[in-house]
DNA sequence: CCAACAATTTAAATCGGTTTACTGATTTTT
DNA sequence: AAAAATCAGTAAACCGATTTAAATTGTTGG
């Protein structure tokens, strides 16, 4: 019992490929074919089970029905929860989700951008990062519908989810500083992304309204979690006077309280802790910890509804938006510390 | 500057399309392809970038290249970091990853093989959930190579990469009686899955060594966290005496604990924990919770090295391997717990 | 009765490769 | 010198769909 293709059908029938391809495609009405030849096909069709081969028809078509998800890292736990509501909505859609990590690497990700481009997948969702302006813009150049999340590149104009990281930052630094810290150290990735350009913005202007001096540590973006608490610890260990420290992404925030743990530092009586993204590790700990938390949900469904939008070719010549999502600042730590 | 194919190459060489293609794919000695047009044909790709499309590729050979992984959640932290390991892998192999979450749901799952099968994905990496025996069998009925992990399925054989689950509770339970604890429960998701059954048989193996009474609390699947602590909650409301609790995966760990500290319970002081699956979560949470830390990288390693065998053809008619991996039970809870 | 037109239906080209089966020329074997 | 084998390469079929352009058949008006 082998695969049955269309011309069986039409064999089998006695009408011919091209028939059974319009009643296929709904186009029959369109294509004046007889009533009674459309119920005779839906029919057969129905009885066998038949389903079109989606490798001829994209051959063919060039539509893929795959969307090509690009993240930083899916183990990371922002990435994956993302994904995962990306996920859910592609596959109620039709669409397949073929995914990879960048790690950030420029190289990588343009071998898979052209790995993509060749496999006609029909949407891109990609959190970007550096240096990839101009397969982007050739991609849109190509009429393909690409949008972007967390991050944004610059001179590039095509859909965008966002938050407002400038903000959220500023605020929850204004946090610390209403709360009576003075030493605010700021660890984060060493990074020209301009989320993490914009975070550090914030930071610094909380500060330089209370003309505060910045402590910042910026540590090279890895995924080896130890090449990530040995700096943190050697910069806590030398700056001992502290009394706050924010650090800028979730991965960085939990290799921060490894090291905060490890050298006994106790959060928040000897130093208070805010982390970018809020996650169990930080609702968990106790006491728990300040952090940010990224809409996700909203984040997943405005890049999936924006991009599903695109592929329906009903809003192909809209121009594109950037939407900027709002953030919640949890406050958790809840001992207030007084600097004598 | 269209897409240039292997007939435009043809044509502009002065050669046929099977040249062209019996160089391509380096059959050129065997097919004794003359020096000079294999050297012609070499330097003309290069220069122009060729790469054959990878649709009709696979519409005429049945390959895709395309590995398909499906999960529980891609967003659970043990998934997702899998699946970070397995991409690399396959990437490097030059497979592309396409995956999905099954939610342990039957019916989806099923619909989610026939897709895959119908886009001709070259294998499959599956942790699958109960009722689906049939399908996979039909998969391994067609020749398709299908690594089985994290569980397996009652008379099915073919590759698996598991651990050891009931030694891994049983050893986890044995070490909370060494503690001194007598009244242990074990909260973990309703199931029949292999992994699950075994787990939970190792806690009562344990148990009845020492004639201690079971308590059992089973909660049903779900992604919403609200339907797992409030269970939980309940549960542990009504047995009060308990002095010490075994979480059967991480989600329900990582629930449990939000309920524990929701309603003012200490760890270890109030009542010990140990949870299967190890995270941040478990590490960072203070103090520490003892936790069964699985070999992910081990895991990930197996599955793939297992299926790329099976794909590199030369192992089609090895028989069947079943890897079982050890785990590791990290023990944290320091304060031992002294019961009168 | 024939041209014009509409209503159905289809042959054939196409997408871009791979593979089978074959050709024509030269060389070796018998 | 005829037959067989080797060499170098190619035409055409094929994978399984979609789509264009055209062919049939039936109807109507002049």
């Amino acid at each position: 019992m082998k695969k049955i293709s269309i011309a069986d059908i039409a064999r089998e029938l006695h009408v011919s490929k091209t028939t059974v391809s319009f009643i296929l495609n709904g186009r029959a009405e369109e294509k004046r074919i007889g009533r009674e030849v459309v119920e005779r096909v839906q029919k057969f069709i129905e009885e066998v089970g038949y389903r079109p081969n989606p490798l001829a028809q994209s051959l063919r078509t060039g539509k893929s029905n795959i969307i090509a998800l690009m993240v930083e890292d899916i183990s990371n736990p922002f990435f994956a929860s993302i994904a995962r509501l990306i996920e859910d909505r592609a596959y109620k859609n039709g669409y397949k989700i073929i995914y990879c990590s960048t790690d950030n690497d420029t190289v990588k990700t343009r071998d898979l951008i052209s790995m993509f481009r060749e496999r006609h997948v029909d949407g891109y969702i990609i959190a970007p990062p550096e240096g990839i302006e101009e397969e982007i813009s050739s991609l849109i150049k190509a009429k393909m519908p690409v949008v972007l999340f967390d991050r944004h590149l610059q001179n590039i104009s095509t859909d965008l989810v966002e938050i407002d990281n400038l903000f959220s930052t500023y605020n929850a630094t204004r946090h610390l500083i209403q709360q009576g810290f003075k030493k605010i150290a700021y660890i984060t990735f060493s990074s020209n992304q301009s989320q993490m350009l914009a975070r550090l913005e914030g930071y610094h202007k909380a500060l330089e309204e209370s003309a505060y001096k910045p402590f910042l540590k910026e540590i090279p973006f890895n995924q080896n979690d130890d090449l990530i608490t040995a700096p943190i610890a050697a910069f806590l260990k030398k700056n001992k006077n502290l009394d706050a420290v924010f650090f800028g992404t979730n991965h960085v925030g939990t290799c921060g309280l490894m090291v905060l743990t490890d050298i006994g530092i106790k959060v928040p009586s000897d130093l208070a802790v805010v982390s970018f993204d809020d996650y169990n590790v930080f609702k968990l700990h106790s006491p728990p910890v300040t952090a940010i938390a990224q809409p996700i949900e909203a984040i997943a469904d405005n890049v999936i509804t924006v991009l599903l939008n695109r592929l329906n070719t009903s809003s192909q010549h809209i121009s594109s938006q950037s939407i900027i999502l709002k953030t919640d600042l949890n406050i958790r730590a809840s001992s207030k510390m007084i600097k004598s």
